[in-house]
DNA sequence: TGTCGTGATCTGTGATCACAGTTAGGTTGG
DNA sequence: CCAACCTAACTGTGATCACAGATCACGACA
């Protein structure tokens, strides 16, 4: 069902108290950013976080408390945690009396879904190309190259809905705004079902899509520093994947 | 401390089945919309968030699960599902081995929430803008309303800050986002015990205000429909008291 | 053959217990 | 009188048990 849930790897360090040394003195105990206290119940949370935002639960999925606990190798209790957080942003949700599941969206939800998308997501991109350095236009343009390479023949479809989320967080990241990825993550926890499912099912839209002459049009406005170039970029991009999901996926009423 | 959990309103239980109507006509069955399951976890979820956004938790203030849960009248458990929740969204955040708090916001963290809240809030007041009905608009000047008279003296500080937020959402409302609405909670949930917090301890701030222009500015381009009007009244409100909570409050760092 | 009732099974929710880690307070030793 | 230690209380986390409600399948009745 679902991998194992690994050690993972440390999200932050934690900046506590370093180890009371000498004053004046740096030591050793400094370096080591005392080691995380990751609890399991957010272990859980990223590992169905990153199930959801990849496509691998599909919408409408039903999801079982024992079942993800025995899958992940952990009691119910963690997983219980997991649910709650994810259930609170609205990324599952818990029918009454029934069971959990990947939420459905309707056509209405997911066109507000994309509006906000716009206008949360073109300020990150605006904001990213006011201040981004060289160095971070490379990791975005790598990105894109991953992108590029999954979407040739032979298509690798989840490779490629990976590449795709590394290149625009790995740009978003570059506004210095930690609230505004957490939000924009929030977004994509709700969208990356129909999204990414559909980019599994159909990988041939990857292939001459408008989604790689719209990460063409973002680097070359990156690289001029043309803020507004870069959110246009962007906003075609979101839109053109919109719509071909409109087209094609199946949406709730 | 905090209000006990009440009953709530009456989760009603079901209207005991009467007998169950010929088939063909319309069952008085029909009619009843299903009642909610509200679990007890939520309640005590939407009781915290409310304390949260209404400033009557301070930033750094500890709380204590099994404190939580006596003063509220349920077991641990409820409380760690609403813990665990409002830390998701930052509302809340766990200290590794020591208690759970209320976050406190550094300046650039509470900068950059502005920021995001001009952007998003702004949104919301133009898009509301563009649909919203008189009748809509009646509510909004009522709260108006409410919020000069708890401004006048003497200040009601409790009054002004509900009003303000009642004010401000049923403007939001007005655009039919709901996600949008979500997103704008969670950012008030985060602002909240700062602003609120100084709205109580200051209320001299309430009276001649900028928050009563603004407020006006803000109805008077609503009666005229004019979204982008409407926007700058919405941002000349957050960016003033931004600026006064920079002034005058203290924060971290 | 179609429909309703019924019991087994599984669901999430809540409570209780156990535990490692930390904090705070009081006491002891210098 | 001050500092360091040490113990007792409290913290969140995780596991286990108990329970009401819902689902589903099978069987009885019309």
């Amino acid at each position: 069902m679902v991998a194992r849930v690994q050690p993972s790897v440390a999200p932050q360090s934690r900046p506590a108290s370093p180890g009371a040394g000498k004053p004046g003195e740096v030591s050793a105990l400094d370096e080591v950013g005392s080691l995380q206290h990751e609890t399991l119940g957010e272990r859980v949370t990223g590992e169905l976080r990153a199930l959801l935002i990849a496509g691998r639960l599909a919408p409408g999925e039903k999801l079982s408390l024992r079942r993800v606990a025995e899958a992940l190798g952990v009691s119910m209790m963690p997983v219980r945690e997991a649910v709650s957080r994810l259930a609170a942003d609205k990324a599952l949700e818990v029918l009454p009396g029934r069971a959990v599941r990947v939420p459905v969206l309707t056509l209405a939800q997911f066109r507000e879904l994309t509006r906000i998308r716009l206008v949360v997501e073109g300020f990150a991109a605006e904001e990213a190309t006011k201040v981004i350095t060289d160095a971070q236009i490379a990791v975005v343009a790598r990105h894109e190259a991953a992108f590029l390479a999954a979407a040739k023949d032979p298509p690798d479809p989840a490779a490629a809905v990976g590449a795709n989320r590394d290149l625009h967080f790995a740009l978003y990241e570059a506004a210095g705004m930690p609230s505004l990825i957490e939000m924009i993550s929030r977004l994509w926890l709700k969208a990356g079902p129909i999204l990414n499912l559909d980019m599994r099912h159909e990988p041939r839209r990857l292939d001459g899509g408008s989604a790689v002459v719209a990460h063409a049009q973002l680097l070359a406005a990156l690289r001029r520093r043309d803020p507004a170039a870069a959110r246009q970029a962007l906003v075609e991009d979101i839109s053109a994947a919109a719509e071909h999901i409109e087209r094609t996926a199946r949406l709730a009423e």
